[in-house]
DNA sequence: TTGCGGGTTCAAGCTGGCTTGAAGTCAAAT
DNA sequence: ATTTGACTTCAAGCCAGCTTGAACCCGCAA
């Protein structure tokens, strides 16, 4: 019943039949069954790697993935939760970083961290211990 | 004039003495005077090394910070405006992560893989060669 | 019967950005 | 004279998430 082998499994997923076998060795595919020593996949296990795939794609680790999927009862939502939060703290990160750049663009300089004023200002800073957060906290 | 050795030049910097070493083995920090053998940090290594500390921070690989440091004229205004259009696509696709994220915490089942039939179908049909990319230009 | 396409295992390699460890050098302080 | 402490080099290890390679098995078709 449905039980397709690795590399079609791969295909349909778009994966390579390297990572599938990795998913197992590492046990995040859960059960999966053998016929004669090879790997067979059925539905459950197939939404479970695309579950994988998407999470992974968004940033999350593949343990974090399957963490979420193997959480017993609601303990999930709080995983997931928590992912939110760190991607708003990313999105935060680097919005920073394209004022960064983006501040870095309006020095009329050919090499800022040589000529421009305000750059070597903050770079001296930088060298004085001021840490990269401290700096992207003043600039909010 | 104001040169100093490689582990004060770490302390100032909030950097452990063996990234230096990286960055010189690397060609990351250009040319820094030996005295006696020993690395020794002038102004100008210390901002270059500070201006690769902030670009790293942000999310830049120490290549390109460096590519754009070494850029001749003005050629490095290109290199930054790739990375701030990177950057928006970063964050576009996190914002993706949080809607997909977010939608999940809506699905009141304890096992979304399972038991949330439109987690099923959104996962039935990656499993069908839907690309992620795919389903989130569709949700846009 | 031979070959082919798919599978299997295990070990090693790859990326980036370092850290860690072993063994040696060197100047200053005791 | 010796010990400290900071430095040097080179080699190897670490993280994630795989890929690649070698050597082997297995069933089916020509």
């Amino acid at each position: 019943m449905d039980l397709i082998p690795i590399g079609q499994a791969a295909d349909r997923l778009g994966l390579n039949p390297s990572a599938l076998r990795y998913y197992d060795e590492r046990g995040l595919v859960s059960s999966l069954a053998r016929q004669a020593g090879r790997r067979m996949y059925g539905p459950e296990e197939l939404r479970r790697l695309a579950f994988l795939k998407i999470a992974h794609h968004v940033g999350l680790s593949l343990d974090t993935a399957a963490a979420i999927l193997d959480a017993p009862g609601p303990q999930w939502r709080q995983t997931v939760r928590e992912q939110i939060a760190e991607l708003d703290q990313l999105i935060t990160q680097v919005q920073g970083a394209q004022k960064f750049l983006t501040h870095a663009l309006e020095c009329p300089t050919d090499h800022p961290a040589r000529d421009c004023a305000t750059m070597i200002a903050t770079l001296d800073r930088l060298v004085d211990g001021t840490t990269v957060d401290q700096l992207a906290a003043e600039h909010t």
